[in-house]
DNA sequence: TTGAATTATTTAATATATTAAGTAATATTA
DNA sequence: TAATATTACTTAATATATTAAATAATTCAA
């Protein structure tokens, strides 16, 4: 009777682990200020950037369009971002940080920068360094 | 002004990507048998056991018990799982695998692992056997 | 230059994720 | 052993994921 490869052989089902396990560390702290792992991945992208367009802010924050909609609603209903739309084409929707969001995005850096570090003590900072160069080498090589 | 370390220097990040990246190779195979990403998960722990305590079930296929009671009445529904509660202590709700659903799963697997070799092949076999090590051990570290 | 593609986003429908609260069965303890 | 705590699961409410379809703006081709 065939079977399937062993769990732990699976690079997608150790992927999904491996994200859980680590978000989890982050994901009270993102909670405490009131946010989404969504929401927070909207934020960090806006955050380097003036303006972006829906469709690269989808893309970058790792969020499909019809569920990136929602968010944007939800965070501008919050005060954190505003939309408008590129004049040079008009069904583009431009998004940005308000004040307010630019504000929330300090606050959670540095709590989010330490809880970055614990992880790094628990891996171990060169290992640390050294896994995700592969996984970013994987990556290149996956959606490349 | 602080910033966040940059996307590609986050573990959480890059994990999702690669997630994503991996998994889309996946979808289509599956959406075509009918099953959602879940659905296969919680198939594809089953199959290598009689009997499963929902709760072991949930941990092993990474899915919160809510989700899980969901998904558990749509594959019952489908004819794929039976529940039955355990005799020693009520509270445990048993589920196994129908012939329907053993049959499933040997429909997928075949097509599963031809996938998976063609995933192989864009990465190389070496370099994935070491990158899943790497992965495994990471693991280890963040559950452990 | 108009009608047919294409693009960017939203809407809709169903499924899952997450947190909190509820329920029933079992285990503990005073 | 009755009151309390714990365990296993479900329900509820809100948020996101996924696929398909709709809408509006733009581009392309005859």
């Amino acid at each position: 009777m065939a079977r399937l490869r062993d769990i732990n052989r699976s690079l997608p089902m150790q992927l999904l682990l491996a994200r859980e396990s680590s978000m989890s560390l982050f994901r009270p702290m993102l909670r405490s200020f009131g946010l989404t792992d969504q929401q927070w991945r909207v934020i960090r992208v806006l955050a380097s950037r003036d303006k972006l367009e829906a469709y690269e802010l989808a893309t970058q924050s790792i969020i499909l369009p019809p569920s990136l909609t929602r968010i944007l609603k939800n965070l501008e209903e919050g005060g954190l971002l505003s939309r408008s739309s590129d004049p040079s084409d008009q069904r583009k929707v431009l998004i940005s940080l308000t004040r307010k969001g630019r504000k929330v995005y300090q606050q959670v850096v540095p709590e989010s920068e330490k809880i970055y570090r614990a992880l790094e003590a628990k891996i171990g900072s060169a290992e640390l360094d050294d896994f995700l160069s592969k996984l970013v080498s994987l990556n290149d090589r996956l959606t490349g």
